[in-house]
DNA sequence: TCTGGGGTCCTAGGACCC
DNA sequence: TCTGGGGTCCTAGGACCC
C-alpha cells in the first residue's frame, strides 16, 4: 500500500565535500573552511570534513582555534557562488525524482515529500541519481512527519538512511537531551531543565500549563509537539520569498572613530539596497545592529509605513547611526531593510524553525 | 578559546485609540 | 478624581537554524 512519506536529504560534509571535489589530492585530508582562509583573522569555520571533526573541530567554532587545534589542516576560504551552484543542481536533481514534492531549506538539505510502499528504495535510488549527477554523497531521514524525517537524518550519516515514525520515535529519542530536537537550543534546554525536563521523552509527557507559563502560549505547546515528533507531513514547494536583506561585517581592528563609523555604514547600505533593488519589492523597515566590543549588541530598528525612496531608507539608517553611543569601540555593523510581502506569502502558520 | 553572516519567528512592554 | 478593558502598532530583545 503507498502511503505519503517526508525525506529530508542532507547532503554530507556539503561545503568540504565540494572543494574536495575540485581539488581531489584533499581527500582524506582535515579540509577547514571558513572566512578568507586566514585562521590569523576574526573569523568561524563553515564546514570540516570528517577528518578534521575527528580533531573536534565542527561549524561556528573560532578560525583561529581550530587552526590551532590542526595545525597542518588544509584551510580554505568560502567561495559561495560554487557552492550555490553545486546546490541547484542537487535540487534540481531532487525535483526530476518521481513525484517528489521539495522544499529546500538550505543550501545542503531539503524535503522531499513522496508516495511509496518502500520509502528506503525510494531514497537510495535518490541517493544514487544525486551521486551521478553531482559527485556527493547525501544522507537521508525518512519520517511521517517533517520533524521526525529531520531528526531521522543524523542516524543516516553518512550515506545512509534511517526511518523515524510514531512506532519507534520514543524508543530511539526518548532519553536523547532535548537539545537533541530541532528547535531547541542551549537556552531553552536550560529552561526546560529547571522545570524538570530533560528528556525527549519528559518533554513529550510534560504538562502544558508550566510549559505555556514559561515560554509562552504558542511556544510553550509547540515544545511539546517537539518532543513528541508530532506536526505536519505536508511538504510545501512553494517558491520562498524573502522578508528582508541585511549585511553585516564584523572589523578586524575595531572603529572608533565617527567618520570611519559613518563610512561604514554607508557601505553596508549600499550593499542591502542593492539587494533591495534586484527584488523590486518596497522597504517598510530598516534595522541598524551594532556590537560593541567586546561582545555587547544593541540592535535599533526604524519601520516605515510608506513606500520611500532609497535615498530616504538611507537617511532613516543613518538616523539610526546616529544613535550609536560614543567613546565605545564597535566590532560588528548591521544594516537590514524589511521589504513589504506579497499579499498572499504572510498567512497564518505555526511557529517553525528557520520557516518551514 | 572568544565568538561570521545570512536568515526566521516569538514575546514583552509601551504608546495610542476608543 | 482616578484610572477599565480591548485592540493595534511599534520597538527592542531573545532564540534558533544553516
Amino acid at each position: 500500500m503507498s502511503t505519503p512519506w517526508v525525506l529530508h536529504v542532507d547532503l554530507d560534509q556539503f561545503i568540504a565535500a565540494v572543494e574536495i571535489l575540485r581539488r581531489p589530492e584533499l581527500a582524506g585530508l582535515p579540509v577547514i573552511v571558513g572566512g578568507r582562509g586566514d585562521p590569523t583573522e576574526r573569523a568561524v569555520v563553515s564546514t570540516a570534513s570528517y577528518e578534521a571533526r575527528a580533531f573536534g573541530v565542527g561549524s561556528g567554532m573560532p578560525l583561529r582555534i581550530a587552526a590551532r587545534k590542526i595545525p597542518d589542516a588544509v584551510i580554505l576560504p568560502v567561495d559561495a557562488p560554487t557552492y550555490l551552484a553545486a546546490s541547484e543542481e542537487v535540487m534540481a536533481t531532487l525535483r526530476e525524482q518521481p513525484g517528489a514534492v521539495v522544499q529546500v531549506l538550505g543550501w545542503d538539505e531539503a524535503f522531499v515529500g513522496i508516495i511509496a510502499d518502500d520509502p528506503e528504495e525510494y531514497a537510495r535510488t535518490l541517493q544514487a541519481a544525486v551521486l551521478e549527477r553531482t559527485r556527493l554523497h547525501c544522507s537521508v531521514g525518512i519520517g511521517d512527519t517533517l520533524v521526525r524525517a529531520k531528526n531521522a537524518t543524523d542516524f543516516g550519516k553518512p550515506r545512509g538512511t534511517f526511518r523515524l515514525t510514531a512506532d519507534n520515535w520514543l524508543e530511539v529519542m526518548g532519553e536523547r537531551p532535548t537539545q537533541a530536537l530541532w528547535g531547541v537550543g542551549a537556552k531553552i534546554s536550560k529552561r526546560l531543565a529547571a522545570l524538570g525536563v530533560t528528556t525527549v521523552a519528559e518533554l513529550a509527557s510534560a504538562d502544558l500549563e508550566p510549559l505555556a507559563a514559561e515560554f509562552g502560549p504558542r511556544m510553550g505547546p509547540w515544545y511539546r509537539q517537539l518532543g513528541r515528533g508530532d506536526g505536519s507531513n505536508v511538504v510545501d514547494a512553494t517558491p520562498w520569498v524573502a522578508r528582508g536583506h541585511s549585511r553585516e561585517t564584523t572589523y578586524q581592528v575595531d572603529l572608533a572613530d565617527p567618520a570611519e563609523i559613518e563610512t561604514a555604514a554607508r557601505e553596508l547600505i549600499a550593499q542591502v539596497m542593492a539587494d533591495v533593488v534586484a527584488e523590486g519589492r518596497p522597504v517598510i523597515g530598516v534595522a541598524l545592529k551594532v556590537r560593541y566590543a567586546p561582545f555587547l549588541t544593541k540592535t535599533f530598528t526604524r519601520k516605515i509605513s510608506e513606500t520611500f525612496d532609497r535615498d530616504t531608507v538611507a537617511a532613516e539608517i543613518m538616523g539610526l547611526v546616529a544613535r550609536i553611543e560614543p567613546d565605545r569601540a564597535i566590532r560588528l555593523l548591521g544594516v537590514r531593510a524589511e521589504m513589504a510581502m506579497p499579499d498572499d506569502a504572510r498567512d497564518g502558520h505555526t511557529p517553525t524553525p528557520s520557516g518551514w
